[in-house]
DNA sequence: AAACTGCTCAACCGCGTTGCG
DNA sequence: TCGCAACGCGGTTGAGCAGTT
């Protein structure tokens, strides 16, 4: 403690100025002392500024080398020793949906740095590979679609330990009818076969994933299998998986995120990724190197890259490249699919928009509003910087377009949370300045509609939010909508605020909640909320999934919300109403 | 017991990003 | 707009340890 100075020094014995140089700089590793100088000088000044820690004190370390040693060692609730099988199965789950993404996986990982994660990962991979056994586990999801037989565009990937392979995007839970992230390892074949080789639309294993048309077969998939070589607290998750993808044509699935939530913290962090997995951004055998190359504007602005379109119905897989826009035929007309989402956290939002991307647009800032128009199959995704030195990510494919008896078309869309840890405004509709800056603003409108995906998240104040689906719009003969909600719930531990009506935090004050902005949010019919996030104010905060599952009985004109479902907050819980618009609205005037 | 090999993990390095003047 | 500093992240290195020969 004495070792630091009280006084910010400039200058210190004559080494200040030779330091400039670094020639008094100590490297190699850490000596207890040193550790205690760091961590009193982190106990009196906090985290960052780190190349003051040698004005500050006698240490005679450059700042980078106190940052690490701070993040990696220092820093409380660490967690040291072997990884758990729990988290090893969760680094593997993750490495498939996040590649080499160590920062994000640690944060999945309470008290494990990015650095043990890439140190397991590297020692499990040269161990896999020395074996000659595959990296993910044996006979690992194959999880297809029936629409997505039709898909080929995978098998233009090659597939190796150094090439970076991609499966299909989005996620089981992202999209459920679309699990058609296939997810095939090679077990038992050589590590650098192709993974689909040997299947014609991936496979000879076609599941429908929660898809209302399809036929459940009752046999385990290669998906189950991953689930059951992921043990552990898979076990609490596999039944409701399995109910999930089983599940009667036409029904909805709630149930099983209820179950999925009512598990176990871990539970729900290997549901999350279970349902990532197959639609993960990074493939079977530690192909890729860091964030998934098809995002921001890069892909907007890629047109060309284009696949071959299939049959209107049939659901475009997601390859590993950037794919622009798809423009599937419509049968009546275009489509046009208007979402707003908001990111209501404390850092701001950031924009996203779905369709063309200006010079402007790049800049969100200087954004106030977007109107986006997508088309069926259209592949949007955005990233951005954002406000508070975070990144923002979002991918998201509008796959399908099945039949659009008129203004309602069949969208499904998925989208993928590559964000490396931001808070990520997607709007595809209306920004008004005021949302620019969400400081400022007391409520935000996020207007969604069906098919729809969003989520954003927050790290340097560590909210998240998984994704929001809106998922399928499926035929509305007049009546009555089926819909399939899907969820992804979110993190570990991660403490979140979730709210889809105007309010505050749950547990803070007016003021307080004044300061972390509500939201006021209206959902359409099988929306799917969730978000998470440790908390503006040091504030914490929980919320389930909020899922509003089911369409029922409804004009052509009016929908009308009927079921939610919330799990426990710590406090409040989540409110959504049920709400009734028109289809054809672009803004539903109520709000909840 | 010594030599060898492989593994683990802490630390460093380079690069990209962001903020600020 | 530019340059610089700080920061964060992923890749790489190498010391030390453990197991094997």
């Amino acid at each position: 403690m004495e070792q630091i100075n009280s006084q910010p020094i400039e200058e210190d014995s004559g080494g200040e100025s030779t330091s400039k140089g670094n020639e008094d700089l100590k490297k190699g590793p850490w000596t207890s002392v040193e550790d205690e100088i760091l961590v009193n000088y982190v106990n009196r000044f906090g985290e960052g500024n780190w190349n003051a820690v040698r004005k500050h004190t006698e240490l005679r370390r450059c700042g980078k080398s106190c940052r690490l040693r701070w993040i990696n060692h220092l820093r409380p609730n660490l967690k040291k020793g072997a990884f758990t099988e729990d988290e090893e199965q969760l680094v593997i789950a993750l490495h498939a949906r996040l590649g080499n993404r160590w920062a994000q996986m640690a944060a999945f990982l309470p008290g494990r740095t990015d650095n043990e994660i890439k140190n397991y990962w590297n020692t499990r991979k040269k161990r896999c590979q020395r074996a000659g056994l595959p990296l993910y586990p044996p006979n690992a999801c194959h999880i297809v679609s029936e629409e997505n037989v039709q898909s080929s565009c995978l098998s233009k990937f090659s597939y190796s330990y150094d090439q970076p392979i991609e499966l299909l995007r989005g996620s089981i839970l992202d999209s459920p009818d679309i699990i058609s992230d296939n997810f095939q390892t090679n077990y038992g074949a050589s590590s650098h076969a192709m993974p689909f080789a040997d299947t014609v639309g991936f496979g000879s294993q076609n599941y429908a994933f929660a898809n209302p048309t399809a036929n459940c077969v009752e046999q385990p998939t290669d998906f189950e299998n991953f689930l059951l070589a992921l043990r552990g607290s898979v076990a609490d998750v596999y039944p409701t998986t399995k109910q999930f993808l089983f599940q009667p044509s036409g029904s909805t699935p709630q149930n099983c995120f209820g179950s999925l939530h009512g598990a176990d913290p871990s539970s729900q962090r290997l549901a999350t990724l279970v349902g990532a997995i197959p639609g993960s951004h990074a493939l079977l055998n530690d192909t890729f190197s860091t964030y998934c190359p098809t995002r921001g504007t890069a892909m907007l602005e890629l047109p060309s890259d284009q696949r071959v379109e299939t049959d209107a119905s049939s659901r475009l897989t997601y390859p590993a490249t950037p794919v622009s826009v798809y423009n599937v035929q419509s049968p009546s007309a275009t489509v046009s699919v208007q979402s707003n989402f908001v990111s209501p956290w404390k850092s701001g939002p950031m924009l996203q928009q779905l369709h063309l991307l200006s010079d402007a647009e790049k800049e969100p800032s200087e954004m106030s509003s977007i109107t986006s128009t997508i088309r069926p199959n259209d592949v949007f995704e955005c990233s951005g910087p954002s406000i508070n030195d975070m990144e923002l990510y979002s991918t998201a494919v509008a796959d399908s377009y099945m039949e659009s008896p008129s203004t309602l078309g069949s969208l499904q869309s998925k989208c993928f949370p590559p964000w490396k840890s931001s808070p990520v405004l997607q709007d595809a509709h209306v920004l008004s300045r005021a949302e620019k800056e969400p400081s400022l603003k007391s409520s935000v409108t996020p207007i969604v509609k069906s098919n729809d995906v969003s989520e954003c998240s927050i790290s340097g104040t560590e909210l998240y939010s998984t994704p929001v689906a809106f998922d399928r719009y499926v035929k509305s003969p007049s009546a009555t909508i089926p819909f399939q909600p899907k969820c992804v719930p979110p993190w570990k531990n991660v403490p979140f605020r979730s709210e889809l009506q105007e309010g505050h935090a749950p547990g803070s004050s007016e003021a307080e909640s004044s300061e972390k902005r509500s939201v006021t949010s209206i959902v359409r019919p099988n929306n799917v909320f969730c978000s998470s996030g440790s908390s503006i104010n040091d504030r914490e905060f929980n919320s389930k999934p909020v899922v509003v599952d089911t369409y029922v009985g409804s004009l052509p004109a009016t929908f009308s919300l009927q079921s939610k479902y919330f799990t426990s907050w710590k406090s409040d819980p989540v409110h959504v109403e049920s709400d009734t618009f028109n289809s054809a609205e672009e803004e539903p005037s109520e709000k909840f």
